[in-house]
DNA sequence: AATCGAAGATTGTTCAACAATTTTTCCAGA
DNA sequence: TCTGGAAAAATTGTTGAACAATCTTCGATT
């Protein structure tokens, strides 16, 4: 995927290009989270102008990949304790909302079931990364039940800072592996047509996730202030 | 409100500044649904650069307000069928959510309450511009129960494309006159602790609103077609 | 009257410049 | 040596002009 210095592929939309271009190096992490984006340098290595740049730089603000502090620049987002309380607040919502009241039909369910069966590949295979890509598509996937485009939209955003998260911990531990029995279940109760479990299950799920989430986020910080009283 | 041709106001963000013009003029149905948003005439009028314009347009398209067709320019937002029944699927996920999960405090009912009060006024002086926005401001305040930021603006979102679909109906007769009932039994269910009714009480509200919406919108159509047949 | 093609207008993008603000540098004074 | 703070440098925010690409309009031709 060579992105820079290519030149060429003129007017085909390029502020929506540079965003896209910026958005998948940012989930790549490549672009680490709080790290900043300087104009001049990378609208040069980029090879567009600042002005459109700058309007990439709006649309990924939108969708609060990037923050933007007046007259301070842009930068990676870095989502701390009350961001991953925020997503799960979302998640908390809509996900249960999805199972009870969404479309279910066997297609979709045919669809879960495989994105599970991924995961415990995944798992038996020993690839975390892999089993993070299948708990993230499950958990699109059951967003996807609402048929609404706008809630998908929030839950991609949501997501995408799920990974943001990951990205600024310099430990990751498996979050995951533990969850794909959870998973399992979630597909054989909605399979049973049991809504209502489901989702009391899938907000179970949610709270502890979040809860250990937040655990390893607080001791992250802590050993981060650790180095710093250290550099001192 | 003097908005253009003030000049002055230099450099308090104008792009965002540019943004929230356009859209509270939107919002009170001086830029009607449809019609387009030249960029150089209304760089002028607004006294800012074409560019900045451009910048606020990305802002609102982002908001979905305003819509980009490529090469051809921004229009207003002129929400449709569709751009309806995606407002209902919303709705029918995060307000039952929101009743059914949401942190429901003492001081939130009284505010709710109140709510319901100012549209029972309304509706006894015969308001319904006050009628619309006490409902708009009884839903918006269920979303709130989520305490979720990134949920309450969809809901904005959502709504304010409501206001849009309101705009683009000629004959807009009343919506909302009884369904005021229905807000006060929502809210009495809620003070009684019982949130699996309030919870199905909305849904099936907000079926009929859809239902009703969807045919009036019908027969605006209908009504549209029919004047384009006569013209010709 | 219908079709095709050439002006004309509008949007998308870039460049260069300048004002406003932040960050850095550096020096005087304690 | 350390601190305070003013000057200098760097960066962001905004503007205006310019040009390519695309759409629109209008007229010429058959």
């Amino acid at each position: 995927m060579n992105t820079l210095a290519d030149g060429t592929a003129e007017h085909a939309h390029t502020t929506a290009w540079i965003a896209s271009v910026l958005r998948s190096r940012i989930a790549a992490g490549e672009l680490t989270p709080g790290s900043k984006l300087s104009e001049e340098p990378l609208s040069a290595a980029l090879g567009v102008s600042r002005n459109t740049l700058r309007q990439a730089f709006s649309t990924l603000a939108g969708e609060s990949i990037v923050t933007r502090i007046p007259n301070r620049g842009v930068f990676v987002a870095s989502p701390g304790v009350e961001e991953v309380r925020e997503i799960y607040r979302v998640r908390r919502m809509i996900e249960p909302a999805a199972v009870l009241w969404g479309d279910v039909t066997p297609k979709v369910l045919d669809n879960l079931e495989a994105i599970v069966q991924q995961a415990q590949q995944a798992r038996d295979s020993g690839s975390v990364p892999d089993m993070a890509d299948a708990n993230q598509s499950l958990h699109r996937a059951v967003v996807a039940l609402t048929g609404s485009t706008s809630l998908q939209g929030l839950m991609d955003r949501v997501l995408a800072e799920m990974r943001l998260v990951f990205h600024s911990m310099s430990s990751a531990p498996d979050f995951h592996s533990h969850y794909v029995d959870r998973n399992v279940t979630l597909v054989k109760q909605l399979r049973a047509g049991k809504r209502e479990e489901a989702a009391a299950g899938l907000r179970a799920y949610l709270d502890s996730a979040e809860a250990e989430l937040l655990a390893h986020l607080g001791d992250e910080q802590d050993r981060q202030s650790e180095l710093r009283q250290r550099a001192v």
